[in-house]
DNA sequence: AAGTTCTACAACCGCTCACCA
DNA sequence: GTGGTGAGCGGTTGTAGAACT
């Protein structure tokens, strides 16, 4: 199907926008708020295409866009997600607040695939040009990760099969703008998950296998420090946050556990019912890294060649039980993988790579 | 100082999907 | 069931400014 672009259509103004047109967009929207974009050209007087509005309004005006440099917990994230997603740049910007896909693509592209080609990543694989030998490649092992993925990938699209339909009776705003600006969505705006739940057990399965020693200091990687001490876990788009910069972030996402849309993908209850208490609970540290040439040291660092004998990968996976994510157990499991270990950045990192090549990245899904 | 190349990112384009008549 | 329409998404392009020669 498709149609062709309404910015073809007349003589209607492109490029860069000005001062002048943004005021008159933003004033546009502050009164009438969001509705038709094809409309609003006219309603506001801009000389501009709907579509063109909307791109303005989303990656630019919007006012709960954070700008700026993007923190070493994004950056991660972003490598974590593009890892699990490919390029699926609107469900990372659900994962990343005030971030848009535009801006998460772009600093994608910019930035971390080449500082990974850099490092000899494929950026697409995510895995080593050089070295295949770090990555086992016995039949049995692939086989065995290849089944844990399929269940894993019918858990994820059954869930994500899930969200919609649900989110389809329930009415959430998608725009996630601030109040003021909010409307109520037309019955022909598509609702979408502002957030897929099960990437959120996905990461609670990745956090067991960042089960980062407190002596870890020299990493600029977030841990959550439960009172009992029993597990920790990275905010990896899964609890509170705070970032270098002292602002907070995450609450959103934190928030969300509550949410009645939160974690339908757990079966059991009381699973994640736990895991939100200690989410609620934790205390969030940053080990702060302000320069420059530290980050850079700190990112090649993350992908040096390390060991961690007990690769948590195949635990991890073992954690699916018939498309349940049982998070709590890939937890357990993947800690007691590397119990005992000082785990260094590096470890953690070939934990991530590890966890790359096990993804289901590269299926037709993704 | 001038010309060239590189980088970052805003904006555009074409496609797909969901909704509706 | 079918086709038109609006909106969203991801890939790509354009361009301003920085860095380099």
């Amino acid at each position: 199907m498709g149609r062709s672009s309404d910015c073809k259509k007349g003589v209607l103004k492109r490029g860069p926008w000005t001062a002048e047109e943004d005021k008159i967009l933003t004033a546009c929207i502050q009164k009438h708020g969001l509705g038709s974009w094809r409309a609003l050209p006219e309603k506001a007087g801009l000389q501009r295409c709907g579509k063109s509005c909307r791109l303005r309004w989303i990656n630019y005006l919007r006012p709960d866009i954070k700008r700026g440099k993007f923190s070493l917990q994004e950056e991660q994230t972003i490598i974590q997600l593009h890892a699990l997603l490919g390029n699926r740049w609107s469900v990372m910007a659900a994962h990343l607040p005030k971030r848009t896909d535009n801006e998460i693509k772009n600093h994608w592209n910019t930035h971390l695939k080449k500082r990974l080609i850099k490092m000899g990543i494929d950026p697409m694989t995510h895995k080593r040009w050089t070295d295949a030998s770090r990555f086992p490649s016995g039949p049995g092992k692939n086989a065995s990760n290849l089944s844990h993925m399929a269940q894993w990938e019918s858990a994820r699209l059954e869930a994500e099969a899930r969200l919609v339909r649900e989110s389809k009776q329930v009415v959430p705003n998608p725009n996630a703008i601030e109040p003021k600006y909010q409307v109520t969505p037309t019955s022909s705006q598509r609702i979408r998950p502002r957030c897929l739940d099960v990437l959120k057990a996905w990461q609670g399965v990745v956090a067991g296998m960042f089960a980062f020693s407190s002596q870890d200091l020299g990493s600029p990687t977030s841990t959550l420090s439960f009172p009992d001490g029993t597990v920790q876990a990275p905010a990896i788009g899964l609890t509170g946050n705070t970032y270098k910069d002292g602002s907070a972030g995450w609450e959103e996402t934190a928030a969300e556990l509550n949410g009645q849309n939160s974690l339908k993908c757990f079966e059991k209850p009381n699973q994640m019912q736990e895991l939100e208490e200690r989410i609620i609970d934790s205390n969030i540290e940053l080990n702060g890294m302000t320069d420059s040439s530290d980050i850079d040291a700190w990112f090649e660092d993350s992908f040096k060649v390390g060991n961690c004998e007990n690769a948590p990968i195949t635990n991890i996976m073992e954690g699916f039980d018939s498309g349940v994510l049982n998070a709590s157990m890939g937890v357990e499991k993947a800690t007691e993988g590397c119990s005992g270990i000082i785990v260094e950045n590096s470890i953690r990192w070939d934990s991530v790579l590890n966890l790359v090549n096990s993804s289901p990245y590269g299926s037709p899904v993704f």
